[in-house]
DNA sequence: TAGTCGTGGCA
DNA sequence: TTGCCAAGACT
């Protein structure tokens, strides 16, 4: 199937046009991009990336409180890098996938070592750290360094998706095609191009939003080709939701709430109550031990990652 | 590639 | 009330 490569040039002056979204989506985002920390210069690279990280599939309201927090403890990689892992894991809180605080302290760690404590510019340094990828290494090169990147978040891709190809939702995992397009759509300079991925995710964040998307604020909606096509709804399969309640998550969330609150190790006993069923409880458990995120103790008690080899 | 991995707010 | 969704990474 080629009939969707991306060697024909556009037209000029069509809703195609790559070049016509550039303009109303940046000047869109000059008037109404959100005042966030990690936005602002004294931020640094360092404030970039630890923002990507605690906003992989976690809200910004959500974020913001521990943001702030983390970085007045640790402002620079080495400073974290210097902790306890564990101690990243308590701080970390309730913004949910606990094993992010463990890849950032651990790229924390390869940055004091391998980067001289600099936060790398080069993508493939960047997508080589633990808990960065493709849309990381994109995002921190583009925000932090004003580099030319498509930057494919879940934000992205719906505008792209609506934009441009004219469906309601962009398929479930990105598609060679989606990274065609952004490509494709990239501006051509450098710091518009950085301008063009700020502004676009800001688009999908506060208007072409997942669910009540607000065209009536939209700067391109006029060429829009999913609103141009009268808005179908989504074809296919539905998107596969999250079920929560009862999962082996739910249990780990449960176990590794009460070791971030302890100020000493907990007894095997006190953590047994948080989960009646014996056989999950101990699923999760030890599938927190080989995640890194717990460590056994003599007598059967348990903390935070010391960091530090196992006793015996 | 499809499953797994937290948490909480909102329609 | 419940399913959907939120700046993904990793296996």
């Amino acid at each position: 199937m080629t009939a969707t490569h991306a060697h024909a040039s556009p037209i000029p002056d069509s809703p195609q046009d790559p070049a016509a979204l550039h303009g109303p989506v940046i000047a869109w985002f000059e008037q109404h991009a959100r005042d966030l920390p990690w936005r602002r210069p004294e931020a640094g690279a360092w404030g970039v990336m630890v923002s990507e990280f605690m906003l992989q599939q976690t809200p910004v309201a959500r974020v913001l409180p521990v943001y702030e927090q983390w970085l007045a403890r640790w402002p620079r990689p080495a400073d974290l890098a210097a902790e306890e892992p564990g101690e990243a894991v308590r701080a970390w809180g309730r913004l949910g996938y606990p094993r992010r605080a463990l890849r950032l302290h651990g790229a924390a760690q390869a940055i004091a070592e391998r980067h001289g404590g600099e936060v790398p510019s080069d993508h493939a340094q960047l997508i080589a750290l633990p808990g960065i990828g493709e849309y990381t290494a994109a995002a921190v090169a583009s925000f932090a360094y004003g580099q030319r990147h498509a930057v494919l978040d879940t934000n992205v891709r719906r505008v792209l998706a609506r934009a441009s190809t004219g469906v309601q939702y962009p398929p479930n995992a990105t598609t060679a095609a989606e990274r065609r397009l952004a490509r494709a759509l990239l501006p051509v300079e450098e710091a518009t191009a950085a301008r063009w991925a700020a502004a676009s995710m800001e688009l999908g964040a506060l208007v072409c939003t997942a669910r009540n998307e607000d065209c009536g604020r939209c700067p391109i909606a006029d060429r829009c080709a999913w609103r141009l096509a009268g808005k179908p709804a989504h074809e296919g399969p539905a998107r596969r939701g999250q079920s929560y309640a009862g999962t082996d998550r739910q249990v780990r969330g449960r176990l590794l709430a009460v070791l971030r609150e302890a100020t000493s190790p907990v007894p095997q006993a006190v953590l047994d109550t948080v989960w009646h069923e014996p056989v999950q409880r101990a699923r999760a458990l030890d599938g927190l031990v080989a995640d890194g995120l717990v460590e056994p103790l003599d007598g059967g008690r348990y903390r935070l990652p010391s960091g530090r080899p196992a006793t015996r």
